[in-house]
DNA sequence: GAACACAATGCAAATGGTTTGCAATCCGAA
DNA sequence: TTCGGATTGCAAACCATTTGCATTGTGTTC
């Protein structure tokens, strides 16, 4: 499988989710369709793998927007779970698009050295950290897992003060 | 069980490390003794809960140093392994002392409106969230799971571009 | 115990990702 | 076609974190 750009191919089934039904997601949600929103939904569809703001922006081409209209859209778009944001640790948000439901669940095994990204099918805990390691030809494989909700003192408020 | 500020008792048993101890640790690491150091590591070892490096600051009181030098110390540390840093994906770092080996070893419960903090004793995937929830009276749980390593093509490289 | 080498600190300025205020523009409902 | 609120571009602001540099402190050596 090609791939747009330096790496791996991805071990899980791509989204093959068309434009159109992405804009018509947007259009039943009550958000404008504009140009630029199209543009960074299709640069997601192109590229399936976490991709952060600059990068998308790059991506744009002539599609080109201003940065700040990409921050807010992805917050827009993460919103209402079209994309999903991950943390690699790097103080650096990145995006993917997101299947419907559980279609996209998934999690990664990112090089420490160059942000090499590779997508694990699986979903699981440490004593997989050996295994992951030698099918992908990773070492010094560690994990980091976080779990988050609403405590009960804060259900019915709405501000949210972690994931601004 | 009095905790020193507003978070629930917590759940693992604590790092009883002596500040003795963990002085002994910078030694034999040929690591210098400072006072802001000591301060530092003693503000962790009272308050056993992920810190920021500004609450950290802050603890330190009469023992104060600059804030810069709580951000060198604590990569510093960070890099000893002797604290570990914590991200919620809100953009600032955490820390907690850590445990020799496996001892610390463990997650979190963020709840992502208040910030409040339970640690988890576990260490699991997905299919926990719902127990979790339960047990500890959140809702709407998600988690977060990313493993981290070398990959092959960089195996003897020594700039680290991620975990900057 | 004094001298030295280098690690660590304080301070202030820089960095870099992300957010925001505001006026201009655009989308889509009526 | 009109209109109001959503969205955008631009520039400035923010905020966590890092860095340069002169100064200070620790631990080692003699």
């Amino acid at each position: 499988m090609k791939t747009c750009c330096d790496h791996p191919p991805h071990s899980r089934r791509l989204i093959q989710t068309p434009l159109v039904e992405l804009t018509d997601q947007l259009r039943r949600s009550a958000r404008k369709i504009t140009a630029p929103r199209q543009a960074i939904l299709e640069v997601l569809r192109r590229h399936q793998h976490p991709l952060t703001n600059k990068e998308i922006h790059l991506a744009l081409g002539k599609e080109e927007c201003d940065l700040a209209t990409v921050y807010r859209n992805l917050r827009t778009l993460e919103g209402m779970r079209m994309v999903a944001r991950f943390d690699f640790g790097d103080g650096v948000a990145r995006y993917e698009l997101a299947g419907a439901g559980d279609e996209g669940h998934h999690h990664h095994l990112v090089c420490t050295h160059c942000t090499r990204v590779v997508e694990l099918t699986e979903c699981l805990p440490r004593q997989m950290e050996q295994e992951i390691a030698e099918r992908h030809g990773f070492s010094q494989v560690t994990h980091r897992l976080e779990f988050f909700g609403v405590c009960n003192r804060c259900r019915g408020s709405h501000t949210t003060s972690l994931v601004k």
